[in-house]
DNA sequence: TGCCAGGCCCTCTTTAGGGCCTT
């Protein structure tokens, strides 16, 4: 069993929003967890080998000119490998950083083998309740630590982070159990709505 | 030239459509 308080929580800023579309990493931001506290990060900037556009330039406040002297993304990527080393991942919505990080990964020939959770599907199922569940809404819901810094990656890692250990303290709250293990909660995300009160229950 | 993501999840569903999330 490996504890679910022990991960790493990760954010990508990209081009856009499909690297099968050619679109890039631009920085990774990550924070390492163990037993539930925040014990080293990491923040880079990447070099894609082109030209943002001005949207990605607004919504990050990454410019084209940050990005010219920043390391290539194999660079980066092989450094962010060393990092996470054997650690499972965590992010919020995933599935989008997922597909980031093996396309980058696959670029440097590097396999990572770790399983990867996810915040959002994790808070659709535990906190219906809230308004919806984008990171800043659920940060102001939950009233969760911030600086303000929004759309970078370590900023959003940091965020997703006290999420993550939020959403552990109510599920250990719901189910009188503790410690969680990753797995158990891979099983609730993977789960229909409607079954995890009673999964919780008889945990 | 024109197009351009995709998985999750709900519902007016499953022979489908559309909103939510991420950049």
């Amino acid at each position: 069993m490996t504890p679910a308080n022990h991960v790493v929580i990760l954010d990508f800023e990209t081009t856009g929003l499909s690297p099968d579309n050619g679109d890039r990493a631009i920085e990774i931001g990550a924070v390492k967890m163990v037993d539930g506290k925040i014990v080293d990060s990491f923040q880079q900037l990447m070099n894609p080998g082109r030209r943002v556009n001005s949207f990605i330039e607004n919504y990050t406040g990454i410019s084209n000119q940050m990005l010219l002297n920043a390391d290539n993304c194999e660079t980066v990527m092989a450094d962010f490998a060393d990092f996470i080393g054997d650690f499972n991942l965590v992010a919020h919505n995933a599935s989008f950083d997922k597909k980031f990080l093996d396309a980058e990964f696959q670029r440097i020939n590097h396999c990572y083998n770790g399983k990867f959770a996810c915040s959002l599907l994790l808070s659709r199922r535990i906190h219906q309740d809230a308004p919806n569940h984008k990171l800043g809404t659920l940060v102001d819901y939950h009233q969760l630590p911030t600086d303000g810094v929004f759309h970078r990656a370590l900023a959003d890692a940091t965020m997703t982070g006290y999420l993550w250990q939020h959403q552990l303290e109510t599920i250990e709250q719901l189910s009188k159990k503790a410690p969680l293990s990753f797995e158990q909660i891979l099983t609730i995300t993977a789960m229909p709505k409607a079954k995890v009160a009673s999964y919780l229950a008889n945990l």
